[in-house]
Order: structure tokens, then C-alpha cells, then sequence
DNA sequence: GTCTATACTACGATAGAC
DNA sequence: GTCTATCGTAGTATAGAC
């Protein structure tokens, strides 16, 4: 093992500090001295580790997004029916997204800002798309399922998806604006547990059938 | 008459193109240049009308927020009930954010990045801050207004506040991706039509308080 | 693998002619 | 009100010493 790790220690310390500059101020909004000076580097040996900029960006996009992956994975296999299953994966993305700070800002930056980095498409972004590509239609799958299934009202499911992700995403990427509407952290624990809530419950009264009622009401 | 207008073309063209340019690339994307040569003026002609980067960029914020709080206001202030009456701010929201391509990304940008431009609070962000305030209190008293009438299911108002932004603002905010989820233009009037019934149909589910049940249940 | 030094470009902003 | 010219800074990226 360990057949491909040239120093390590430095590479990870780059995304680390990448992941929170440009969570924070977007790709254009983030100069690599920065990036290399708060790893404590120069700027020069940044370019030893990536290529260039948009290398550096991606690399930190794909890190989050595989760490999503991989914890939301299971819970979207897990064999309960939709709606337990969708509860479940809300659980687990509001997780993910309160345990690594910036990484709803990154995410919400990489749905809502069309990769316009560069004029033709760039192929460092294409793990980054396969992961949300994957990640979102499982989604939109689960959804569908609870619509087949008549657990859930017969939505349109990309509509929904939209929504959920705006109930998640932006909520934990609006930093001081959510915090100052809440009126306290976003990520305290207690916020974190009545956004869960909130969503949870507006989706059981809003997206779950309202029971079997007579065709002729 | 015509007392305040200097040229009065050019200073609306740059408010226009920097409308554009800001919202696809966001604040430090943008270059002046490009901005004032899309205006079709040199790029120092553009320090005539602004003082610099960012009394631009807020005159262009202040722009969009001001027609939005126009359009929103007597919406907010109708006799409806607070059901009827969210349902028109939403569809006046939606109407808005469609009318003016750009102005829900610039908004979206507005909300969750914080304004890192300069270490200290600018003056020139102050009128935006009022007018963003204005509307959220707007929709969070008939929120609470709708909760104690007993009309709405008693949720957190903040959370739900946020759940709306998130539903229309996001939504619309979400150009490609957005596009290539639903798999028509987010702006066509079909899925404009099905983007404000998926959202109130779940409102009207979700929000709304499920008839009177006996307090035993 | 990290450093200094450097090339080249673009940026925001100012000065002054017209 | 718009222009050309210019300043100072910072940007990405490369070359080469250690």
C-alpha cells in the first residue's frame, strides 16, 4: 500500500484549506497564494501537488461530494419502505453537511454556478458530475418508488428533489443570514435537530398520501 | 425634471450587464473591464458613474431587491387569509425571479455568501441589508400570522422561511442543473406553471393545519 | 518536495487630454 | 462623459537551485 501517496501530509492539508477558501469565496474569489500560504507552503509547490487551479478545485469538489457518496449510499439500499428510507437519507445528508463545514456551500456553489471556469468542458469535472448525476437519482428513484408505491402523493419527483436539496443544501450554506434568521448557529445541535424535524414533518403532512380517502371526494 | 440624470443610457446599461456578469460569475469573477466593454465603453468611463467595484456590484443588488420588494409589497398586504395570501407571494415571487433572468442567482449569492468583500461592514451594502430584512419579516409575520390563526400547523417560521427560499430562490437559481433535472428550460412557462402547483400543493398538504382533530388523538 | 526568482497577464483605480 | 496612458498590485504558471 501507500504506492501512490508522494508526501502525504501536504496534499491533504491543500484540499483542506481549498475545501474552506473555496466553500467561502467561490473559484474566482480564492488566489492559490492564499491556498499554499495557509497550508504552509509557497506558492510555487502548490503546483507540485496539482496542475493548476481548476485541478485544485475539482480535486477538492470530488473529495466532498465522495464522502457524500459513500455515507449516503447505504442508506439509500437500505431495504425499509420510501418514506423511512427518505427520512433516513435526510438524516444522513444534514449529517454530512454539519460534520464538514463549507461542504454545503461547495456543493450549492457547484449545482447553481454553471461550471463556466473554462470554454469547452473540462474533463477534471466529469468524476465530480458522474457522483452528482448518481447521488441525484437515487434520489429521484426513491421518490418514485414512494409514488408507484402510493406511499407518497403522485409529485413530480425532479420538482421535489429541487426542494429537498433546497431545504438542505442552501440551508446549511446560508452562513450568516440563517444564523441571524434563526437566531442562533445553523450547526448547533439543537438547530441541526429542528431543521430534521421541520423537513421531516413537512414532508410526512406535505409529501406522504393523505391516507385512502373515496374516489368520489 | 431630469435633474439627476447625467447620461442616463450609459448607467443602465452597466446596471444591466453588471446584473448579468455578477449573477453567472459572482462578485470576484467579474472583471471591470468586461463590464464596461459590454456596456460598449471604455473600462475608466465606468469610474464616472461608480465609485468602484463594489458600489457597482451593490448598485445592481439594490436594483433587483427594489423591483422585487415593488412587486412583493401589495402582495403582502392584501386582506386575504395568510394560505391565500402566501400563495400570491409565492406566485408573485416565482413571477419575479422568472421576469428577470439572473436576479434569483444574484439573490441566491446575496443570501449565502457572506459579504467577505471587505473586512469592515460597507456603508454601500446597508440598503440592500434593509430591503432583504424587509421582505423576510414580511413573510415570516404572515407565516406566524397563519400559525396563530390556527390556519397553518404550528412550525418553526424561520425553518419554513428558509424551506421557501430554498424552493423558489434555489430553484430558479439552478440554471444547467436545474435545466437538465426537470429536462426542459427551468424558465418555460409549463415548468414555471408546475414549479408554483409543486410548491403549493405541497404547502397546501404540509403547512396547512389537517382540519380539527380532537385533542385525545 | 520545497524554495527563490521570474514571465506574463489581468486586475482595480487614477490622471489628464479632449 | 469618454477616451488613452499609466501606476501598483496580484493573479496563474514556469524554470531552476537546493
Amino acid at each position: 500500500m501507500d504506492h501512490e501517496t508522494p508526501s502525504a501530509g501536504s496534499r491533504e492539508k491543500l484540499l483542506d484549506v481549498g475545501e474552506a477558501l473555496f466553500a467561502r469565496r467561490g473559484f474566482a474569489g480564492v488566489g492559490l497564494r492564499e491556498v499554499a500560504e495557509s497550508a504552509g507552503l509557497g506558492k510555487s509547490s502548490l503546483f507540485h501537488h496539482f496542475k493548476g487551479k481548476v485541478q485544485l478545485y475539482f480535486a477538492v469538489l470530488e473529495r466532498v461530494l465522495q464522502r457524500m457518496d459513500t455515507r449516503l449510499k447505504p442508506l439509500f439500499a437500505s431495504a425499509l419502505a420510501p418514506a423511512a428510507r427518505l427520512d433516513g437519507v435526510i438524516d444522513g445528508l444534514i449529517d454530512t453537511l454539519v460534520e464538514h463545514p463549507g461542504s454545503a456551500r461547495l456543493l450549492l456553489r457547484a449545482l447553481f454556478e454553471d461550471d463556466d471556469f473554462a470554454p469547452e468542458p473540462l474533463p477534471e469535472a466529469e468524476p465530480t458530475e458522474r457522483i452528482i448525476e448518481a447521488l441525484i437519482g437515487r434520489l429521484d428513484r426513491l421518490l418514485g418508488e414512494g409514488v408507484a408505491q402510493g406511499e407518497f402523493r403522485p409529485v413530480s419527483t425532479p420538482h421535489m428533489v429541487q426542494t429537498l436539496i433546497g431545504a438542505t443544501v442552501y440551508h446549511f450554506a446560508s452562513g450568516d443570514f440563517g444564523e441571524a434568521l434563526l437566531g442562533s448557529p445553523l450547526c448547533s445541535s439543537e438547530q441541526v435537530r429542528r431543521r430534521k424535524d421541520e423537513l421531516k414533518a413537512l414532508l410526512h403532512h406535505g409529501l406522504t398520501a393523505p391516507a385512502v380517502v373515496p374516489s368520489g371526494g
